[in-house]
DNA sequence: CTCCTTTCTTAAACTACATCATATTTATCG
DNA sequence: CGATAAATATGATGTAGTTTAAGAAAGGAG
């Protein structure tokens, strides 16, 4: 299966294309390879494409002023990548986000995005579908972090996205939990020994 | 300004519609009218509706086993509210969402916001566009939760949403900002000693 | 294979915030 | 308007999670 057809295949899941329209749809994307530890966006530059993970993954996150990392999002395959503030109103980036492995991308170009919505209302509804589930998502994980521990939180994380887990550097896991690397470590370990 | 007037000026801030587009877009819409203390959204029953607050205010919240109230979202004039996750997959809710203040919404149905969107691409680039804002929306907020410490949520809480604070009472605002109200009401007092 | 860097582990001391208990102020409603 | 309930304030005590520090394990470059 090439780049298109993977792309193609995971907008079909949301709205039904013909084959000329899905063909449409993935002309208006290009392929982009990058190494582990490449960066993608980076603080104080607009972010200017939205990206599919094709293969790899990615970790987006930001720096404090005290030089803490803290880690907004994780994407491997067939997810989105964006700082999404800095793509949506086109204005300079406040996060790093960087591949955690060896990966391809597809990426479509901000006004090249406007252009494809316009030109058909079933890209328009994808690009609404996607948003509302981004949103829904992110709504369930406000309010889980707002109602439970840093154990809780870890457990959930195990649970609802086990292939991230081996993927993932613990400490960026950690900062995506919203507690420290030690700390992880720690309930890791009381894990371990209970069982 | 009749409410679906305030509806449809508030629909212009992000698609251009004809006078004839704004009057189909409003007709879909039901006004209603709550007093306080009042639900529009219990857990188990499924969200129905789509609201947009003409008049009053809302608080949206879960609580948690072990009793304890956590909120998830205000809204006062001119912002939405519902149980998104019930509302977009219409399965139960888990949130309650109760007026504050004595209210008035316009209220969409489920079934009627998807013929809505058909109708008219520029009814779905309007859904597509409050969907995405709300996005980027709840990703600052992520970011600044896991990055700042209570007294400065609430600070920024003060500086972005100073409308908000009169209006909603201090444990509910405590919980969105996850503290505990005795926590928030230190924190305020230290400030009034400050100044 | 080896050096060097990055990541992970463990433990002791510390702190931001929670909990519990009680007092005070502010709403609500007959 | 007065009675009762709900919300906020304040102090004492407790704890989940952080900080600091040091060592062990794992990865990557040459």
């Amino acid at each position: 299966m090439t780049s298109k057809d993977q792309l193609i295949a995971y907008v079909q899941n949301f709205v039904t294309l013909t084959p000329e329209e899905a063909e449409q749809f993935a002309s208006y994307f290009e392929e982009v390879r990058v190494r582990k530890r490449q960066f993608i966006v980076q603080p104080n530059f607009t972010n200017k494409h939205r990206s599919f993970v094709i293969k790899g993954a990615f970790r987006s996150y930001a720096v404090t002023d005290d030089g803490q990392d803290h880690t907004v999002q994780f994407a491997i395959e067939n997810w989105w990548v964006s700082d999404f503030n800095s793509y949506i109103y086109q204005h300079p980036a406040t996060l790093f986000i960087v591949a955690i492995e060896d990966s391809i991308l597809l990426q479509i170009e901000y006004n090249k995005e406007q252009e494809l919505k316009q030109a058909n209302h079933k890209f328009e509804t994808f690009f609404r579908i996607i948003a509302e589930k981004g949103l829904a998502f992110e709504h369930r994980r406000i309010l889980f972090n707002l109602t439970h521990s840093a154990e809780a939180r870890y457990e959930n994380f195990l649970l609802n996205f086990p292939n991230f887990v081996q993927r993932v550097p613990q400490y960026a896991l950690a900062s995506y939990l919203g507690m420290t690397t030690e700390f992880l470590s720690r309930i890791r370990n009381r894990k371990a020994r209970k069982s």
